[in-house]
This record gives structure tokens, C-alpha cells and sequence, in this order.
DNA sequence: TGGCAGCGCAC
DNA sequence: GTGCGC
DNA sequence: GCCA
């Protein structure tokens, strides 16, 4: 989420070989690190010297982490302690950038002692990643808070370093992201004017610190409307250019009503949020949020797992009410809790590329969601599939799972739908399973959508994302009379009575560009809709 | 006051 | 029909 | 929760 895409200026400083950091050669590691301190450090390092890797080459000369359990969740350890790379965290950077020069590097060095590469505590794991909200606030971890409660041991200096969102955690291949964003004032913020004063971003990070916990108690609850709603507040407020005092400062924003003003003047008067406080020591809220993470686990029925007296994730696997998919989402917990660092996803795409086209000769199988958006890890894995000639494409899914399966490449099945053949749904099969990286055992959630060539494009721009992103293409295509969703683009069957007319179908178009630009929206490249 | 998407699956 | 994830 |  978070609307990073502040109005970046298009002018990239021009880099300076005599700068600071020059010499340096750095590969950063994303994980938990907010999109828009990641942006500036990106910028400042380039600005002052370093050169930037996008892989852990061997000429790296520095590596830098949030932690050292997102280093080793990225880097083979083996490969770590076999280069010559300094591993620092991004503290090191920051207190540079503060200085004006280099620091004692020594005093940042991550230690890879702790945590095997693999074993990490749940916690510890969840809370440096933060499910970058694919498509909704979901099931967004507790951020922040597990970040620093979870894994005190890595931080370096707890006080603002831990700093996580429930956000994207943006890779920004460009600094100059588009702003798109209409809706919403977008002051500028850190991006160097050309002084070279380092300003931190998250001046109001004690507001959207609560806020972000707010959104995930709401959603555990089942409010998710209510959770949408602060979830909407975060990005209005993280780009306020100053530190908020008074709740006066924010009345007139939007996504900013009567209860936000409040909760602001609560937080900034007593630095904290009585409501919040409330809920983290409910034992019922609590449970329900634990309960609510495990996949196929909703409000509902965590709610009444609890009122049965369950309390622990322990409890539940006596609980035979759960549904097999249920059981599923319990048993690999921590699996499809951790992320997928980038690089896998890229190989287990090229695999499914490879198997599919044994199938079906010039099937084409693409990997969208945040992988397609360029980010450096991926919560989960979403497959888009198609065929250029229209039709063969039907039939593809079954066959192309059982293989995966023979092979051992997915492994448990969550939902599987076939339609292509009949014609309902479009004609769109779905198979949502677990999956592991060749030669593991880790569980991976993965998805398969086999779309008909000609409404492709809108699987694709749906399965790409952002979440955001999808908002305003779904509202533009309404205010033009249109309704978008994944499976097309339909003339509004507005009027009385029925809503959307199965019957008509869907405008065909062949590339998402064409469906951009008959929406009249600027056209993004995947890795520019990380909004 | 209703809108914030709405679908198909498992059960 | 409800709950859930997408 | 916010907004029209």
C-alpha cells in the first residue's frame, strides 16, 4: 500500500565519483525496510559515490540489512561469510548520512551468529517482513510491533531502526516514480533538493506506528471496513512534511475525519492511544489476531475457536472442526509465513515456464504480483497463464498441475477450479496450493490463473497490482462507465435491476498498455505500480 | 444513509 | 447460506 | 473508519 510514489523529481542528482561513499559498491537488502527511507538511501548512496547491485555479486563491497535475519533470509549464509563483503545495518547509513561522513563501520557489522538460516522464530521472521499488502490490508502482521517485541536481539538501536510497515517495501528500480496519486497532497519529502541535509521521512511515525496495529486488530475483528479506513490515513499522514502537534494541523486532509483528529490529538499530546492499549491486552483480541493469520482462519472462525477455549496455535491441531485447508494453513504456519527472496521466485518462474511448455507448446506463464513489481521478496507466488492462439489454453490447468505435482513442485492443494471448459467464470481456472523451492521442503503459496488470450490483459493488470493501483483503475473505469475487474472490461449494465449482465462481454484488448490507455491512465511499468 | 468489488470455492 | 481469500 |  502507501502511495509511495510521492512526486519524486525526475532529476536524478547526477552521482559525485569524490563523494563519501565513493568506492563502495553495496547490495541492499529491502526486507522491512519502508519504501521510502529505502528510496532516499538508494538515492543518497548513488548521489555520494556508491555504486548500486541488484544482485549479491562478488565485487559487493558492503551489504546492508535491517537485521540479520533478513540478510540470511535473502543470502545464503555460506555465501555471506564467504565474501569479503562488509553486512552492515542501514543504522550505519543513516548515522553517516546524520555525520556527514563515514562511520566506525565496525559498530554496525550484523552478526550472523544468531538464528540458523531457516529456523528463525515466527516472530522474529514475521515482523521483519511484513506482508507487503498485495491486494488489500489483509492479513497484514502486526509490523512495527513484532519487529521490535520479536527479535530485540538484532536490533541495532531498537528506537527507530525497527521501523516496519504493514506496507510495501518498495524496490523502486527508478527513484523517479510517477505520482499518480490525485487524491492526495503530495509535499515533498526527503527527495535531496540538492543540499545534501539527510531529512528522515516518518516525522508522524508515532501516528502511523498505531494506526498500522489499528489496521490489523480491525481486520482480525472482521471490521474491514473500518481497518480500510486507517489503512487510507497512513499514506496521507507519512507525507506530511512536518511533525504533527495538534490534530488542527490535519483536520482538512482527506481520509482525515472526526476519529482520526482525535486519535491524532490522543497520540500527539500523550504519545500514545488509549483504544489500542485497550485492545493489545485483550486476551480475546490477541488470540482472534493469532488465530486470523493462519490461511483459510477468518474473524469469524477464529472467534469462535476462541470462545471454544482455544488459545494457542498449539490448541488448534486438536480442533476437528477445522477445514482441510485449514489444517493446511496451520501446519506450514511459519512456512507460507516467510518470504521468498526474489531470485527464487525468478528460478521456480523459469521451472513452471519450462514444464508448461512441455504441455503446451508456446503457453506463455508469467509470474505476476510483487515479483512483476520488481520486489526484492515475495509473499507468495501468482501465476499467470495464458496461450496466444485463444483456445488451447483450456483444459492446460490439470495437466499442468498433476505434472507439477509428479514432480513434487506443488505439494497440498487449497482450491482448485476448472471453467475453461464450460464457460462459467469467464472461462478463467483457478488453483490456489502450497509449492517448494526445488530441493526444500518450505511451503510456498502459489496460485495459478489460466485466462483466455482475449481477456489475458485484465488478468495480468488485476494480478500484478498494486492493490491501489486496482482501486483506481476500477474506479476510473466506473466514473467512465465502465466496470474493470480481472476478467475484463464491461460497458456498465447500470439502470435497474441487474447489475452486471453476464451476457455482455468483455471489451477485448491484447496488452495492458491498451487497457491503460483506453482508460485514459497513465501508463505504469510493473515495477512503477508499487503506489 | 449507504458506498467502500464481487467472485467461486469449501463446508 | 456463511466464511474465506483473492 | 471516511465520504458523498
Amino acid at each position: 500500500m502507501a502511495p509511495k510514489s510521492t512526486s519524486k523529481k525526475d532529476k536524478s542528482p547526477p552521482s559525485d565519483p569524490d563523494g563519501m561513499f565513493s568506492g563502495m559498491v553495496v547490495f541492499l537488502i529491502e526486507t522491512g525496510v519502508q519504501s521510502r527511507r529505502l528510496q532516499i538511501w538508494k538515492q543518497k548512496l548513488v548521489q555520494m559515490g556508491a555504486k548500486i547491485e541488484e544482485r549479491f555479486s562478488k565485487n559487493v563491497t558492503h551489504v546492508f540489512a535491517i537485521d540479520a535475519n533478513s540478510l540470511l533470509q535473502k543470502v545464503d549464509r555460506e555465501r555471506l561469510t564467504r565474501s569479503k563483503a562488509k553486512l552492515l545495518a542501514y543504522q550505519w547509513l543513516e548515522d553517516s548520512l546524520t555525520k556527514g561522513e563515514k562511520e566506525f563501520e565496525d559498530l554496525y557489522v550484523l552478526s550472523l551468529q544468531s538464528g540458523g538460516g531457516g529456523s528463525l522464530s515466527p516472530k522474529a521472521d514475521n515482523g521483519s517482513h511484513p506482508n507487503s499488502s498485495e491486494i488489500t490490508p489483509k492479513k497484514g502482521r502486526s509490523s512495527a510491533e513484532d519487529a521490535k517485541n520479536a527479535s530485540p536481539r538484532h536490533m541495532i538501536d531498537a528506537k527507530d531502526l525497527a521501523v516496519v510497515d504493514s506496507r510495501d517495501t518498495k524496490s523502486a528500480s527508478s527513484l523517479a516514480t510517477r505520482s499518480s496519486s490525485p487524491e492526495v497532497a503530495s509535499p515533498e519529502v526527503g527527495t535531496s533538493d540538492s543540499s545534501s541535509l539527510y531529512k528522515p521521512p516518518d516525522l508522524n511515525r508515532n501516528i502511523t506506528q498505531i494506526f498500522g496495529k489499528l489496521i490489523n486488530i480491525y481486520r482480525a475483528l472482521g471490521d474491514d471496513r473500518r481497518s480500510f479506513s486507517y489503512y487510507k490515513a497512513i499514506p496521507v499522514i507519512e507525507k506530511l512534511p512536518f511533525k504533527i502537534e495538534s490534530a488542527n494541523q490535519v483536520k482538512h486532509l482527506p481520509a482525515i475525519g472526526k476519529s482520526m483528529q482525535d486519535h491524532i490529538q490522543e497520540i500527539v499530546t500523550t504519545g500514545k492511544l488509549s483504544k489500542l492499549e485497550h485492545f493489545e491486552k485483550d486476551e480475546k483480541v490477541k488470540t482472534i489476531s493469532l488465530f486470523g493469520e493462519v490461511w483459510g482462519i477468518g474473524p469469524a472462525t477464529a472467534l469462535k475457536l476462541y470462545e471454544k477455549g482455544h488459545r494457542t496455535l498449539d490448541d488448534l491441531r486438536n480442533e476437528d472442526s477445522l477445514t482441510h485447508s485449514q489444517r493446511l494453513g496451520l501446519k506450514y504456519f511459519d512456512d507460507i509465513q516467510s518470504r521468498i527472496p526474489r531470485h527464487e521466485v525468478e528460478e521456480m518462474e523459469r521451472l513452471l515456464q519450462k514444464i508448461g511448455e512441455e504441455i503446451l507448446p508456446s503457453v506463455i506463464v508469467v509470474c505476476g504480483g510483487s515479483y512483476r513489481r520488481g520486489k526484492s521478496s515475495c509473499g507468495d507466488m501468482d501465476i499467470v497463464i495464458t496461450h496466444a492462439d485463444g483456445k488451447s489454453h483450456i483444459g492446460f490447468l490439470p495437466k499442468f498441475v498433476k505434472r507439477l505435482k509428479d514432480m513434487k513442485f506443488l505439494r497440498e492443494d487449497l482450491v482448485f477450479s476448472v471453467h475453461s471448459t464450460e464457460g462459467t467464470d469467464s472461462g478463467v481456472d483457478t488453483y490456489f496450493g502450497l509449492c517448494t523451492y526445488p530441493g526444500r521442503e518450505l511451503r510456498h503459496r502459489i496460485d495459478f490463473k489460466v485466462y483466455p488470450r482475449d481477456i489475458y490483459a485484465f488478468g495480468l493488470i488485476a494480478w500484478t497490482g498494486n492493490d491501489v493501483l486496482n482501486r483506481r483503475l476500477r474506479l476510473l473505469a466506473e466514473s467512465k462507465g465502465f466496470h474493470l475487474d480481472d476478467t475484463g472490461l464491461f460497458p456498465a449494465t447500470h439502470g435497474a435491476g441487474g447489475k452486471r449482465t453476464k451476457g455482455s462481454a468483455s471489451l477485448k484488448f491484447d496488452t495492458e498498455k491498451q487497457v491503460f490507455d483506453f482508460l485514459g491512465f497513465p501508463w505504469l511499468e510493473p515495477n512503477e505500480r508499487n503506489l
